[in-house]
DNA sequence: ATTGACATACGACGATCTTCGTAGTAACGT
DNA sequence: ACGTTACTACGAAGATCGTCGTATGTCAAT
């Protein structure tokens, strides 16, 4: 019973909640207000729905609900990757590499990381 | 003036384009209609939309339309590849590599064209 | 000339997304 | 006790998305 892939607003709000751990919706709101104008209840609507979803978990033992991330920030990554690299990119995962390097020119540092991920991927593999 | 980013439906579609060059409506909708039930009109709308914004070129000058791809296939393949690392992947091309990956087992051919992309992709820096 | 096949245009509906205002309620400070 | 502040709940509006039915026009064959 996977949780539905999230919206583009949705996934913001995730990043703050991987980020931070679980937060109540004042804090959260903060974070999103730091990088464009937004309403506190807004953001409130958003969780709930979220809650709804299954993208977030409520805990309602305080006053102010503290909201987590259902799932780790790996697995919702995995999810979003995996569904663009099949719509996109047809599953050739080189492509969909190419097409994120392209879009942002990689640094020194990236290109070794990137080298040191896939030798430790592919020694993994036996 | 780039065309926004393509919805779910319109991805599809490009990818048809894409693959099969300009292309009429029903050229188009018979290749949808492969993978799944769709109307012919549901189609022919979709790419009159598609042209408002920008994402196909309609040539007119025959009776049944023909629609190309405004950009090609790997620019929008980087724009959407650069905007899911922007938004869910904080520009770790690293990360979403890792992403992709896990979403689904990669083959030995996959791994060796990787490195051998890794490989090119620093040569040409100097 | 009529019919049938095939094309585009257009309007509309239901679903979802995003946003916000308003109402109601609990807690706090004085 | 009373007003102020801090919450949640709810409804709803406006935009976009995806889908389709219907209307209308064109062409060719009989």
């Amino acid at each position: 019973m996977q949780p539905p892939r999230p919206t583009d607003a949705e996934l913001e709000i995730l990043t703050v909640l991987w980020s931070r751990g679980p937060s109540t919706v004042r804090a959260v709101h903060e974070a999103i207000v730091e990088r464009r104008p937004a309403q506190y209840t807004t953001v409130l609507k958003q969780l709930q729905i979220m809650d709804e979803k299954g993208l977030v978990q409520r805990d309602e033992s305080e006053r102010a609900h503290v909201y987590a991330p259902a799932n780790p920030r790996e697995s919702t990554q995995a999810q979003l990757a995996g569904d663009l690299l099949q719509r996109a990119f047809a599953g050739s995962a080189t492509s969909m590499l190419l097409g994120a390097l392209s879009a942002q020119k990689p640094s020194k540092k990236d290109l070794a990381e990137l080298r040191r991920f896939l030798d430790e991927f592919e020694g993994k593999k036996k």
